[in-house]
RNA sequence: GGCCCGUUGGUCAAGUGGUUAAGACACCGCCCUUUCACGGCGGUAACAUGGGUUCGAGUCCCGUACGGGUCACCA
């Protein structure tokens, strides 16, 4: 077979050689043991957690490397792209603040000198390195038809072959003469261009793995397609293609991809190309709340596999990725304990901490590695946050709120400019909820006092109360007057000494400010009341008791 | 079905032949406390299973079970 000729005849257009390749994609000029690593989603629906997941990753390898990642769209797939998908992704990335050193960075935007980044625009590079494998015989012509593909997976099947694919016997295109391909060709019939494999069945081929370490698998001996019949590349040609030319030295990966690295270890050497490092990542799981099993987050069943579910919910951005990253590395946490002021993305990643098996995805431990973020803010940002967070998701809330800035920053500072802030909030859409009583719109008189507190006491509480109140004094002082009004009134201004002898009071001073607290605030537990009233103002705390006080 | 990966408390996990088998979340109790939250102290709870190798195995080997992945002109 003259596959000179062969090649002229599949790819006549194609004048450069891998070798131009070779000059136009020179190799990286880093640093010794710098990582280059590349996140390459198709565009086929919205960012989902296992992605920022493993981006996170690149970015992180990356990093702490000083090497580079990027960002690669893999749009070979016209048929399940979807027409914003570019942006969903990047959209994604942007509201979890994760940025790659290169690559696309919008809808037909991008940067780096080894782009294009988007894989429909690379299709000449594939079509050079294509003709030079068809020109070594590497690659041949498959003029089968789905129909007769199908029919070949029937038969093997029937067969009990062991072994299912295009390959040996089975490969009919593969022994196809030049003058019979050029016949077809005239014909205008279509086909794909196949890999040549020269594995064979009986021979294994080891590869390591930087998370699982040694894998020993059957030799890839599959004919894999590597151009479609449309002349676009399969997944498995692009990979070897773009890795190589967009020099990633670490291919990080989900784990689904690990039984076909024999496949791509096989292209590799057939190009002629160094193959990067293979690290599979574990894929995040859920429990299935029906059956109680663990299985893979799915973007259909699992409304919480979007990341645009944490966006709407109000998760800081910190928060997602601070938790993934527990999920990472599991030292993650004694650094941050350790440098509880620290960007996350300084944070030591280490390939090598990474867990081999799937793990599930913790609500409950997002929500308190949130609270934990949310408490280290202070109330300036948390106010900006959820601003912006109400604008979008919860308009009216988001009227009351910046009406008045000040006040509103205020609220938030209860409690917070502390050694020990609160932990009240895990996300923003807590916090309408949380806030209701500072507007009156919002506020909801509720008579919530205790069993055990009668009417009668409470009146006489909060008409003593009254006579006191001055908004100008502070905390400590505060208190001291609220025990001052106790005695009279039949409660024990001490709670210890209550405690001694309960049977000579009515209560304690906790249950007088517990009454005082639902008067102004509706409810029975809040942040700091003094402080709380201090922001109200001396018009609405009063009015809000004798109101109170008179539904009583 | 073939091939491959995985399996330490409810969850995330430390652990690389000798440990009382860490820690975090969740849960429970106690303390602190004007409520709540915070914080402090304590508690329940685990090496899937059966064989080997070894003086000794969560750690090494083999089998089994269970879970996951993959076997497309999808990625």
């Amino acid at each position: 077979m003259d596959y000179e000729k062969l090649a002229e005849l599949l790819f006549p257009h194609v004048t450069l050689t891998p070798e131009d390749l070779e000059q136009r994609y020179p190799p990286r000029t880093l640093k010794e043991g710098a990582r280059v690593t590349r996140f390459a989603p198709s565009p086929t629906g919205y960012l989902h957690v296992g992605g920022l997941f493993g981006a996170l990753t690149d970015v992180m390898v990356a990093k702490i490397s000083g090497g580079v990642s990027y960002l690669r769209i893999e749009d070979t797939d016209k048929k399940r792209e979807i027409d914003d998908g570019v942006s969903a992704i990047i959209e994604g990335f942007d509201a979890f603040g994760v940025r790659f050193d290169e690559g696309v960075t919008g809808f037909g935007t991008e940067k780096g000198a080894y782009g294009p980044y988007t894989q429909s625009k690379r299709v000449e590079i594939y079509h050079i390195v294509a003709k030079d494998l068809v020109r070594k015989g590497l690659a041949y012509p498959c003029f089968c038809t789905a129909e007769e593909l199908t029919q070949l997976r029937e038969q093997q099947e029937k067969e009990g072959a062991l072994i299912r694919g295009y390959f040996g016997k089975y490969a009919r295109c593969r022994a196809l003469s030049l003058e019979q391909i050029e016949e077809k060709l005239a014909q205008g019939k279509p086909y794909v261009l196949r890999f040549r494999s020269d594995g064979s069945e009986d021979k294994r081929i080891v590869f390591e793995d930087l998370i699982r370490g040694k894998i020993e698998m059957p030799e890839n001996i599959i004919d894999e397609v590597l151009l479609k019949s449309d002349g676009i590349p399969t997944y498995h040609f692009a990979h070897v293609c773009d890795d190589h030319f967009m020099r990633t030295t670490h291919v990080i990966r989900a784990e689904e991809w690990l039984s076909s690295v024999p496949k791509h270890l096989a292209m590799f050497r057939a190009c002629g190309y160094k193959p990067p490092k293979y690290v599979h990542t574990a894929q995040v799981m859920k429990l299935d709340d029906e059956t109680g099993d663990k299985r893979k987050l799915s973007k259909r069943k699992d409304p919480e596999a979007a990341v645009s579910y944490f966006v709407e919910k109000g998760f800081p951005k910190e928060s997602l990725i601070e938790y993934l990253l527990t999920l990472l590395n599991s030292n993650f946490e004694d650094w941050r304990r350790a440098n509880p002021k620290a960007d996350a993305m300084d944070f030591p990643f280490n390939l090598k901490k990474m867990g081999a098996s799937g793990c599930l995805f913790d609500l409950a431990k997002l929500t308190d590695v949130s609270k934990n973020v949310i408490s280290h803010m202070d109330a300036g940002t948390v106010y900006a946050r959820i601003a912006a967070w109400a604008k979008d998701y919860a308009p009216d809330f988001w009227a009351l709120f910046t009406r008045d800035p000040a006040y509103s920053t205020a609220i938030l500072n209860i409690d917070r400019d502390v050694p020990k802030p609160r932990k009240d909030l895990a996300k923003w859409e807590e916090a309408p909820g949380y806030l209701s009583y500072f507007f009156d719109e919002t506020f909801v008189p509720e008579n919530a006092l205790p069993e055990k507190i009668a009417r009668e006491d409470a009146r006489a509480i909060l008409e003593a109360y009254c006579k006191i109140y001055d908004e100008n004094k502070p905390k400590d002082e505060w208190f001291s007057c609220v025990k001052s009004i106790c005695p009279d009134l039949g409660f024990c201004p001490e709670v210890k000494e209550y405690k001694k002898n309960p049977e000579n009071w009515k209560g304690h001073v906790g249950d007088v400010s517990t009454v005082i607290r639902v008067a102004v605030t509706g409810r029975t537990n809040t942040p700091d009341l003094c402080t709380i009233m201090q922001c109200l103002g001396r018009d609405r705390v009063l009015g809000r008791i004798r109101a109170f006080a008179a539904s009583l």
